[in-house]
DNA sequence: CATGAAGTAAAGTGAGTTTATCAACAATAA
DNA sequence: TTATTGTTGATAAACTCACTTTACTTCATG
C-alpha cells in the first residue's frame, strides 16, 4: 500500500514543472535543489516521464525540461501508473494491467472474497488520483 | 500500492478460519490445502496472527488453530496493518503510524500538496478496510 | 569546428524486503 | 512413550529500492 519514493519524486518534479509552466524550463539542478532529490536519480525519474510522453527536454545551454501537456490533462493516476505500475493492490483486480492470480482457489470465479474487497479499494484509489490534475496538485486543491 | 502475498495469504487463511469458527480447529496443512499456501510460510503468518491477538493455537493430536475474536470483530484493516504495516501510502499522513518526511521541502507545513492528496487516499483505503469485518469476507459481502 | 554544458542510457551497487525453506525443539493426547 | 502438532530461529534465493557511476550523444555558442 505503498507509494515510492520514486513516485513521490516523480510528482514533486513535476509539480515544479507545473509551476513554471509556459514561464520558463527548469533543468535537473533546479528541480533537485528546489524539492530536494538526488540529481542522478531524478534523471531516471525525468526520462522515464519523457518516454511516457508527459514532458520533453532540450539539451545544450539553456535546455531542460517542460510539461508537454497542460497541467489538467495530467492525472496523478497516470503519473504513478508511469512510475510505479498499476494502482490496484492486487493483479486480479487492476484494470489497466490486470492479471489473473494462478494460485488462488478461487481464481476465475466470479465471487472471491479478496477480489471483491480488493477492486473496491483499487476504485477508490483510482477515482481520487484520476481524478486529480497536476493543476489540482499544484493549487493545493483540496480532493473531493 | 500493493498486497503483499504475506496478507494475501493471512487474509485467505483468516478466511478459512472463519468458515471454521465455532464448529472446528484448523491445521496449518488443511489451511495450506484448501488455501494453496505454502506451510511454513503460513505458519510464520499464523504466529504473527497469534502475536497480535487475533487466533490462537493448540498443539498436540488434534491441535489445530482458531480464531480468537467473533469475525465481525476483526477488520481487514487491523489484518493488513498486522502483517503488511500502516496503509498510508506515504508516513507523512498516517494515523496509525506516522512519521514527518525529513527531505520535502513542505515539511511540517500546514499545505503541503503530497500529504493532501494522499491524506484521501488513506482515508478511502481505511474507510473501506476498517469497516469490512472477517463475517463481511467470508460471506462476501459487496462493500459499501 | 571546437568546446563544454546539458541530456541519454545502461549498468552497477549496497541495503533491505519478500517469500519462502529447514531443522531443532516443546507441548500435548492417546 | 510416541506420534502428532505447533514454536522458534536460522538461513537464503530472488527481487526491489534508491541511488551512483560511467560512458556516451547532442547542441548552442564563441
Amino acid at each position: 500500500m505503498k507509494l515510492s519514493k520514486k513516485s513521490e519524486y516523480g510528482l514533486r518534479a513535476l509539480l515544479e514543472l507545473t509551476l513554471a509552466h509556459e514561464k520558463t524550463t527548469l533543468q535537473r539542478h533546479d528541480i533537485a535543489d528546489r524539492q530536494h532529490i538526488p540529481v542522478e536519480f531524478l534523471e531516471q525519474i525525468l526520462l522515464t516521464l519523457k518516454r511516457a510522453g508527459l514532458i520533453s527536454s532540450r539539451r545544450g545551454v539553456n535546455g531542460g525540461y517542460v510539461l508537454i501537456k497542460q497541467p489538467h490533462e495530467i492525472t496523478l493516476g497516470q503519473v504513478i501508473r508511469v512510475l510505479d505500475g498499476p494502482l490496484a493492490p492486487i493483479g486480479c483486480v487492476s484494470k489497466t494491467a490486470y492479471q489473473k492470480c494462478s494460485d488462488c482457489p478461487y481464481a476465475n470465479t466470479p465471487r472471491c472474497p479478496v477480489q471483491q474487497v480488493m477492486g473496491t479499494v483499487r476504485d477508490a484509489i483510482a477515482g481520487i488520483l484520476d481524478h486529480y490534475s497536476l493543476a489540482d496538485f499544484a493549487a493545493g486543491q483540496p480532493t473531493g
